[in-house]
DNA sequence: TACGTTGTACGAGTTTTCTCGAACCAATCC
DNA sequence: GGATTGGTTCGAGAAAACTCGTACAACGTA
């Protein structure tokens, strides 16, 4: 999914400024959810997000995941591409946050469960 | 994890006769669940297993998955390993059961969203 | 004893995912 | 302009997952 074509696939850019190409609520998959919280490290952005973020947007940076720039783009990417996290472009920085309201319409009790884990430490 | 090490991992076979080894209910991983039901067949297994089983153990036949034999070992083992089923020997049949009670008690919600589940159809 | 049934183990091929370096791009600031 | 910053893209290597054929084992039965 490129942002070229977001246009046709139902994302009005004009409404959302800046913001990169994600799956439409009802088009996120159980399966993709699934497989995006598959990985500890994703775990990890996803529960950060959603204990800490206090509902402001965070760059890739304010996780400290010790990880080279190239691997964040991926997961960050997986994350999005999955509909967890929506990003957008503020300059520089590319913010992330949780889509919680989406994410409790279609699967309600997920974060929940991410609330609730507790993962041997990564980093 | 070997049935032959079982024992040693804190699992009682004079309890359950005939059970293949498994994680304790606590040794159930957020990780280990979410890859094991990011396959779709997989979810359709689980699915299938909660809506029609009424309670009572079914062989892999049961599940009329059209795949070959040696596809749906790989499968349901890989969910008795994350400790989404049980399996026991029935003479000849390995009949697998959800592990509703471990599974809603561990992460309370998890089920729901898998009865939830619209996939496309596989089968 | 021979056969059909249910399922395992092993191995191979294919695909996907993860990881990370290197080069690069765009915005900011001196 | 030049350096710094936050991030992307590409490519490659390594690891993991999926699929499936083949061979095999155990059980029941004719």
């Amino acid at each position: 999914m490129s942002q070229e074509s977001a246009q046709t696939e139902g994302i009005d850019w004009r409404v959302r400024p800046g913001a990169l190409a994600e799956p439409e609520a009802c088009d996120i998959r159980l399966e993709a959810v699934m497989s995006a919280l598959s990985e500890p490290l994703r775990l990890t952005i996803v529960r950060k997000l959603m204990l800490e973020s206090d509902d402001f947007d965070h760059p890739c940076g304010w996780f400290n995941l010790g990880r080279p720039k190239s691997t964040l783009t991926h997961h960050f990417r997986a994350l999005r591409d999955a509909g967890l996290i929506r990003q957008r472009q503020y300059g520089l920085e590319r913010r992330s946050r949780l889509r919680t309201e989406d994410l409790d319409e279609r699967f309600p009790g997920l974060l929940q469960l991410v609330k609730n884990w507790q993962g041997r430490d990564i980093v």
